[in-house]
RNA sequence: GGCGACGUGGCCGAGUGGCUAGGCAGCGGCCUGCAAAGCCGUCCACACCAGUUCGAUUCUGGUCGUCGCCUCCA
C-alpha cells in the first residue's frame, strides 16, 4: 500500500515519493518555550508521533525531528515579567514542554534540537545567504530580500502584491524582508557573537538550520499546525531553497486548529487548556482519543460534550477488550476462524485507512466494525480462544499506533473489602434479599467500583 | 479587502455520481431479579438556488453562513 498525504504547496494528496526508499524524515515545528502549552499545541506533535508509529508498523523508518525554539522576543518579554534570566525561563519552559508532551504516553521524536545549540549552523546558514546574495546585512541585523525568492507566497497562497505588510522598519530595503538575524537590543539579557555582532536569530531561520542539519538539505515531510503557514513556512521555504536551489520539503503537512468556544484556541485569545491540566482531569487516552477522531487537517472541536464522546467510545473498546482478554487467556495465535478472518480485514483496513492521508477516524471506524464482531461472537456462545485471542491482539496493536494501547491494560484488583463485599452481596442475591443486593452495589459504587452481573458470575471494575 | 478551507442526520464526525461510515444520544426488542455491559432492529442527513447527468449529498456556477491565514500564533 502507498502512503498518500495531502501536501499544502500543491494543495492535493499525492503518493509519497521518500528521498531514501523505505525512510522517511519528517520535521515538525516544535514550540517556542515562553510558558506552558495548551492542547491545540500538542496536536502536531500527537499527529506526528501517531503518524511514526503508523508508519514503523508498516515497515517504514522514520526519523521524527521536532525542535524547540529557545530564543524568541516573547521569551525575553516572559523572563522580564517575571524578573528572571531569559536562559533560565527557556529551560525551565523547555523541561515543563518535554515534560508534559511525555505525558500523552507517545514517546518522544527522535531528535529535539534546541535554537541555542544550533547557533553555528544558523550563522553559516545565513553567511551562505548573505554570499548568494540573496541576504543583507544592515547596522548588526540581517535580512532576506523576498523579491529574490519568486515562488514566494506559493505555499501559503499569498500573493506579494497583494499583502499588507507592518510598515517598514528602519533598516529593511522592503516591507516583507524578514530578520534573519536581529542585533541585541537594550533590555534583552541574552546574546549570541556573530559576524554581525552581538543578538539573535530571528524566528524563521532556526528551523530551515536545525532541519536541514538533522535531515539534510531536503527533507521528506515537514509539518506543523496551518496557523504557520505563513509567515513562518513561507519564510522557511524561501531561506531554505535560496541556498540549495533544491526543494526543501517533499510534502507540507498541516494540521488543523483546535477550537476552544467557536475560536481558535490560542493563548493570545485566552481561550487555552493547558495541556498538563488538560492532562489531570481527562487523561492522555481521552485527549488521543479526541485527537483520533477528527482527520488531522479539519478543525476540532474542544469541547466537554467532544471529551464525553472520547471518553465513551474509549469506554467501548475498553470493555471489549476487557471481554475479550477473559476468554482469549493465554492461547498462541493459531486461529483461523471467522473472527480472527475479520480481525485479519479490519487491520488491513486499518492501515489502509492510515495509509490514506492518516485518515484516523476511518481507521477508528475499522475498529469498531471488529469490535462489534467481537462482542457478537462472545455473545452468540463458547468462543474459540484462539479466534477472540488473534481478534484482541489486532485490537490493541492497531490502538497503539493511536497511543491507546492502555485501554487494554487490565486494571489493579478490588481491595479485599471490596471482595468481601460483592460476596455478601452474592450471599444476599441466592437468598432473593434484592433489597440488600442493590444496597451492597451502592456502597460498593461508593468506593469506586462498579459491579456487573456477567453469565459466569460477578466482576468488580473501576467506576 | 485578498488568499484558503469548510457547511452531512439530536450532537460529534467520515465518505461517495446510483450500493451500511463510525461514535454518542433517542426509540423498540433480546438478555437480566434489577442494573450494567452486549446483541438485533429502528428514527433523525447531506446549507440554499440553478446547471450538467438516465440519476447528485458527491461535479459546475451562484447565494448565504462558519472558520483559518494575511500580525505573535501549533
Amino acid at each position: 500500500m502507498t502512503l498518500r498525504l495531502y501536501d499544502s504547496l500543491r494543495r492535493s494528496v499525492h503518493d509519497v515519493e521518500p528521498l531514501v526508499p523505505g525512510r522517511l524524515g519528517l520535521y515538525v515545528c516544535g514550540p517556542t518555550v515562553y510558558g506552558p502549552i495548551h492542547v491545540g499545541n500538542a496536536r502536531p506533535f500527537v499527529v506526528a508521533q501517531t503518524l511514526a508509529r503508523h508508519l514503523r508498523r508498516t515497515g517504514w523508518e522514520v526519523r521524527v525531528v521536532s525542535n524547540l525554539t529557545d530564543i524568541n522576543d516573547k521569551i525575553y518579554a516572559a523572563a522580564q515579567a517575571e524578573g528572571i534570566a531569559s536562559v533560565a525561563l527557556a529551560e525551565r519552559e523547555s523541561a515543563r514542554y518535554l515534560d508534559d508532551t511525555s505525558r500523552l504516553g507517545l514517546g518522544r521524536p527522535d531528535v529535539e534540537p534546541k535554537v541555542t545549540d544550533a547557533l553555528p549552523e544558523i550563522i553559516a546558514m545565513i553567511e551562505g545567504l548573505i554570499a548568494g546574495g540573496h541576504a543583507y546585512a544592515a547596522d548588526g541585523d540581517v535580512y532576506f530580500r523576498v523579491a529574490d525568492f519568486p515562488s514566494y507566497g506559493a505555499l501559503s497562497g499569498q500573493r506579494i502584491d497583494e499583502m499588507q505588510p507592518e510598515e517598514i522598519t528602519s533598516k529593511k530595503q522592503a516591507p516583507l524582508d524578514f530578520a534573519l538575524w536581529k542585533a541585541q537590543k537594550p533590555g534583552e539579557d541574552a546574546a549570541w557573537e556573530s559576524p554581525w555582532g552581538l543578538g539573535r536569530p530571528g524566528w524563521h531561520i532556526e528551523c530551515s538550520a536545525m532541519a536541514m542539519s538533522a535531515l539534510g538539505e531536503e527533507i521528506d515531510i515537514h509539518g506543523g499546525g496551518i496557523d504557520l503557514k505563513f509567515p513562518h513556512h513561507e519564510n522557511e521555504r524561501a531561506q531554505s531553497e535560496s541556498i540549495t536551489g533544491r526543494p526543501f520539503a517533499r510534502t507540507w503537512l498541516h494540521n488543523g486548529m483546535l477550537r476552544f468556544g467557536g475560536d481558535k484556541m490560542s493563548k493570545s485569545l485566552g481561550n487555552v487548556d493547558r495541556l498538563a491540566d488538560a492532562l489531570d482531569r481527562e487523561g492522555a487516552e481521552t485527549l488521543l482519543s479526541l485527537f483520533a477522531r477528527a482527520h488531522y487537517r479539519s478543525p476540532l472541536d474542544y469541547s466537554p460534550a467532544s471529551l464525553e464522546d472520547a471518553r465513551k467510545s474509549n469506554d467501548r473498546l475498553r470493555e471489549a477488550l476487557r471481554r475479550a482478554a477473559r476468554v482469549a487467556g493465554t492461547t498462541a495465535p493459531a486461529a483461523a476462524g471467522p473472527l480472527a478472518a475479520t480481525a485479519a480485514a479490519v487491520d488491513a483496513r486499518f492501515r489502509a485507512a492510515l495509509d490514506d492521508d492518516f485518515a484516523t477516524p476511518e481507521a477508528l471506524a475499522a475498529l469498531f466494525e471488529l469490535v462489534r464482531t467481537l462482542n457478537a461472537a462472545l455473545d452468540a456462545g463458547p468462543a474459540d480462544p484462539a479466534d477472540v485471542a488473534q481478534a484482541r491482539a489486532v485490537l490493541v496493536d492497531c490502538l497503539d499506533v493511536l497511543g491507546l494501547a492502555g485501554l487494554a491494560a487490565t486494571a489493579d484488583g478490588p481491595p479485599a473489602a471490596a471482595v468481601a463485599l460483592l460476596q455478601e452481596r452474592e450471599a444476599a442475591r441466592a437468598a432473593r434479599d434484592f433489597a440488600r443486593a442493590d444496597a451492597i452495589r451502592d456502597e460498593l459504587q461508593a468506593l469506586g467500583w462498579v459491579v456487573q452481573d456477567l453469565a459466569d458470575g460477578p466482576e468488580l471494575q473501576p467506576a
